[in-house]
DNA sequence: AAAATGTGACTGAACGTTCACTCATTTATG
DNA sequence: CATAAATGAGTGAACGTTCAGTCACATTTT
């Protein structure tokens, strides 16, 4: 019974995902959705309060699960350019082995539910997220030992791990090749742009 | 009456522009972009076969307005890296100059629109467009002359002017402040990523 | 020069479709 | 049998698109 519950809001999430992943939102309207899930268009909002709710819910669950994996292993007592490896690595990884998540996350990203999440994170003094921390930090840490450029957080973003999005969406869609050792020398490149 | 007929066109592309700009696809129906250029709503279908259509004839004419306005003054014969700094620069001036283009052309870049858009041009044998040409022609010329690293032009593209979107973006969103030399030190780093 | 006729750019109410969301009803659970 | 969960036809709002009609102006006729 428990279990049921969880699988019905499983089935909406999945079947949301992959709608809003290979046909964008406009191609996965609620009835679609509720068909994928073997579910009554109803039963959507019994989980959810509505579609803004379903597709916030998906986007941040999609985050928390995939900085879990990228984070994983992750130790702060390594050098700073040994750390940025790690990150920006399974970072790339993550998307190219993830590519329903990754075009998810990226359509959710240049919606307006993206700019108002962005907003929300840049304009919040407390950033408790562990997650972001990992990341501040790798800027913070690089700033006072003096290892990367003098650009302000948001700049430092871009060079860092910009890039990598940009090459994660070429590569599913089919426009580049990716093996590790590729990746390996696509992150020392960015490297290359913060280090000083 | 010849003038008049220009200035409706012009008016229905402007008032498109800047609805898409500003609240995305979603937020521009036609009637709205009617209103917005004091016409009537079935003139649009005078002007153009439907709303596809303006919207792809939108995005052409500003790429073309904006390539025009990056490459002038460049020169063919400056060494390499001197032509790069040129064009990126312009580029990333023209973005953060020109926010409602930038923001329609991201929207649309993002969209099935823009993936249809990009598919096209990837495989496209002849890359007549000039602009095009200046492009790749920086890849072509660092890699015969040894001088960045040795990558796909795809992901060349990405490392070199990917980031510049990255961080037009967040300056358009006012998550960053950019002067020209904040500008040059960001292509500087671009160009430390794709140098050998 | 005045009147009659023709033209097509322009208009906006109306249409068919699609969508997110509701709720009366049915089904499952304890 | 009482309560909670699930259902899907139905609803109204919003959308892109259409088309019968208008009117300013060009052309022809008287």
């Amino acid at each position: 019974m428990e279990k049921k519950k969880r699988d019905k809001r499983e089935a909406i999430l999945r079947a949301a995902l992959e709608l809003i992943a290979e046909h964008g939102f406009h191609g996965a309207p609620t009835a679609m959705i509720a068909a994928k899930a073997n579910v009554a268009i109803g039963s959507i909002y019994r989980y959810f309060e509505n579609k803004d709710a379903l597709i916030i819910t998906l986007h941040n669950e999609i985050e928390c699960a995939a900085m879990k994996i990228i984070t994983v292993d992750y130790d702060r007592g390594k050098p700073l350019k040994e750390r940025f490896f790690h990150v920006a690595r399974r970072m790339l990884k993550y998307m190219i082995e993830h590519p329903l998540e990754f075009r998810f996350v990226e359509q959710f990203f240049y919606s307006p539910y993206g700019i108002a999440f962005r907003r929300d994170k840049f304009f919040a003094d407390t950033a408790i997220d562990n997650d972001e921390d990992i990341l501040k930090g790798l800027y913070d840490d690089g700033r006072s030992q003096q290892i990367i450029k003098d650009f302000e957080l948001s700049v430092f973003f871009s060079l860092a791990f910009g890039i990598l999005f940009n090459i994660a969406r070429d590569n599913v869609v089919g426009f580049n090749k990716l093996d590790d050792i590729v990746i390996d020398k696509i992150v020392g490149a960015c490297w290359d742009a913060i280090k000083l």
